[in-house]
DNA sequence: GCTATTGTTAACCGAATGGTTAATGATCCG
DNA sequence: CGGATCATTAACCATTCGGTTAACAATAGC
């Protein structure tokens, strides 16, 4: 089980998936068309999109409807965005410390 | 070269450092102490973390200070938040539609 | 019932990843 | 100078990752 939300964005092969299905939801075939892989190969991407949870799949006869489940990539961007704010503020502290010293 | 802000989070370690950095610069000693791995595995983990950009780094004698450069950080929230966003606003859309229909 | 379509599973392969120990560089300090 | 400290590089090893082909499963449609 990979359950990694970050190590699942880490291929540029899932990224484009997940890019995909933020227009909607879309059949495997759809949502990975194009990325010059087989089939085998995108099989293996989505079961680890699922497995983090990015992505979930409804089985409709033959075809499989995957659509975003955004709330894991939610969070994964906050977690990001908290660490960059952070540091962020310490750095203004600092300049506006050297800018004093002027 | 790595080059791929999500690769370089993709490791838990990497993450640690990161936080880490997040409170302010620090040596390589101590933005990485008590992960449990040898000093070469940690040097690995920050040519990864400083080939993407996420960090950098300033030689002073013989200790190294590692400080977040949140530039790269801030472009991969931005590209999660893009698409969970985009996803959003066509399940609200849809959302509101199913409502219509009662 | 046969065939085409959609997609997965199984088995295998090479390359990359993440870890180790041993040796090396470079600086600080008595 | 000589030793202690901070950190990297080199060489090696096991595992994971990302891909392949071949075979299978299940539904759709003639």
């Amino acid at each position: 089980m990979v359950n990694d939300p970050f190590k699942a964005l880490a291929h540029p092969i899932r990224r484009g998936i997940v890019e995909h299905l933020a227009a909607g939801p879309a059949t495997v075939g759809e949502a990975t068309a194009g990325f010059g892989v087989s089939k085998p190969a995108i099989s293996k991407h989505l079961r680890v999109l699922e497995e983090t949870g990015v992505v979930t799949r409804t089985v409709e006869g033959r075809t499989h409807l995957l659509a975003l489940d955004t709330e894991v990539l939610g969070e994964a961007a906050e977690w990001m965005e908290q660490q960059r704010r952070r540091w962020t503020r310490l750095f203004d502290v600092v300049d506006d410390y050297l800018k004093e010293q002027k």
